[in-house]
DNA sequence: AGCTAATCGAGACGGTACGTCACGTCTTAAT
DNA sequence: ATTAAGACGTGACGTACCGTCTCGATTAGCT
């Protein structure tokens, strides 16, 4: 899933007459970045701070990425490479369970904290959030929707309803309260929400329904 | 659910001796201030703004509020004076869909941008992340919450899901398609999302289930 | 030499209606004032540090004196209760080298640093240096004359020269070099000061001249 | 005499990489300062004007100086770029005149309120107080020590009298006139106090001396 | 083997918002 | 009428970060 910030910007044409792009300034720019985004939020990480950390220039960083967010999405991008084993396990509520617990997990640490300030930030940069969109959500959700369809496949889930509903039913609670803290988030927190996403809260017991 | 800076800030016991506070500049700042955040982003309105458009001085608002944050969120639960009421039809979706509806169409104007900003901000700064939890969402939800106990009660939803849990499932979608922008956000998901939460995603047909 | 606020205010025709003017709030702005001018120079004494010392209200300190400076000016004044006798040795020279060594041994202390402030802050507030010269340097010089004014009696000092210049030979050195510090200031300086002004620089015995 | 900021501050050596600092902004600075200085007294300058009219931010400005006194002082050695011939008429008195008339005639002007105002604030500045001292004075009277050593080399002047308290009598009584402003300050006074400073105030006919 | 560009580090720059401070004025209830 | 308390508008302060820019140095393909 890593994308590099040369996947955003212009391909290389050929080879450009001059001193080539340094790998080890853009290497070394996104460690430090994650480096320091694991000590303190994003918003007090400077750009300043990160070319120092990467004993790079300010305006070398500016070249290639338009500012600190950005920066700091693609780190966080590029931190995670190994790709994501989607489970089958035959029960799609199973799957989910096992992605979704698998998720709170690794939003518990510093990314839930880096996850929540992208989407903060993305709210006065437009950029940010359309990169957060296309670079991070949308593939994982892709991921996601696999072990969707196979549960309509094999009839587990309701065909009516969306599958982007199915993602935000299970993700946007998780979501909110990593942005909010109003409520736990736990492994009991996510086996409820799967649980209770794919039966409903409706009383099957009650004769007036 | 209005809430003014007062609440906040300690009781005046009595009449106290000198000047009282300004009950004009409070309201002229809070009024500015929704007034600014109307025009342009939380992230755009400087305390300065306020102060001038107030017709007060900066060190007037910073006198009674930590910054120009909180001076926001003050100033939108002052702006929601009105109770809103709660339905009851007698039918516990029924009633979550009428409020849920109501709550995409208020947050689809400048409310839903300026609820993103507080999310948004709370993430940097802890003071906004608790009082907008307690002064914003805690009486949202126990407003929602009498919903769900009549429904509880009513024997249409299963006792053995949290209320919480069954507000995040409505409302956690919701808010994170604001905040995120991934998906569309009307009175066809609105009703999809609460149908999806009552009768859940499963397919009752499947005979392996 | 004591000058209070009242002879700078109006005279308080007969008894007027009303509470009366406190006399404890006047005398305790001027201790308040002297005793925070001798911890710290005027720059740092704000008006609300005399009011706060003085148990007193700003109000009332803006009521009876136009700024802070005046009040320190009086505070200032009033602590030179004790009229300074003037010696009557029978040699002006003598008599002023008395004066002048008391008066560098006086402004040695915090008085140096406050009558430096005096002339400070009399550099932007047209007021205070009037008041300075009226209430504190015209009384000092009138005193210093008489010493010159025997002098000149006696036949010691030549008559051609201006008492205020005299003054102002023996005085300017002095106010210069506390102001600027760029130069010692005891004893010796003194007696060297009145030896060369009333001896002259120029040497007798050089034929040419 | 002239004193750049860039005295203050360590020497190039060599080229440093990267931007130079900028000429332009340094000489913008020092002029719009003694612009501003020309027309209203250095306390009513503020940093932010003097900014504003060189069309530097005011972070550049901080970044080279503590703060506007020092700019102004820098400006004001910049401003005195000529040097000062000494004169040399083969009398120190007569040259003293020649040179405390054209002092007298110098701080009629602005410079003359400027001068005041630069000893004012260093009363709260040790730092003005100090640069003050070192850069203006001590080059001005290392000037004029010349005449004071012609003086004693002819013989004209006593060889017992220490320069610099030559210098103080000469200058202290006008810088304190020009302070406090209890005297007058022309080229009368200027004559009789070379006059008076080299002939003393004694009257040599009174036969008890 | 130069020439020519693109890139690099360093860091200065204009701009703008921040939150604080002291000023001198004012309003209020109590004396 | 004057007081203590203290809120108020004004306006400067010095700091911080932004994103741009200008340097001289470095590097590599192209002549």
């Amino acid at each position: 899933m890593s994308i590099s910030a040369a996947d955003i910007l212009p391909a290389p044409k050929a080879k450009r007459r001059g001193r080539q792009r340094s790998v080890e300034a853009e290497s070394a720019i996104l460690h430090a970045t994650m480096n320091l985004l694991a000590k303190r939020p994003l918003r007090d990480v400077t750009a300043a701070d990160i070319a120092r950390k990467a004993g790079v220039s300010k305006a070398t960083l500016y070249k290639w990425w338009p500012n600190k967010n950005i920066v700091a999405l693609d780190a966080f991008l590029a931190s995670m490479q190994e790709a994501v084993a989607i489970p089958d396990t035959g029960s799609a509520e199973h799957d989910f369970t096992i992605q979704f617990e698998a998720a709170i997990d690794f939003y518990k640490n510093s990314s839930g904290r880096l996850l929540c300030h992208f989407i903060a930030e993305g709210q006065s940069d437009p950029e940010l959030r359309q990169l957060f969109r296309e670079r991070f959500l949308k593939p994982c959700r892709q991921n996601l929707k696999i072990i969707w369809q196979r549960g309509v496949a094999r009839g587990e889930i309701h065909p009516s309803v969306d599958g982007d509903l199915v993602l935000d039913l299970i993700f946007g609670p998780m979501v909110y309260r990593l942005l909010v803290g109003h409520g736990p988030l736990d492994e009991t927190q996510a086996r409820a929400i799967i649980r209770t996403v794919f039966g409903g809260v409706r009383n099957p017991q009650t004769p007036g329904q």
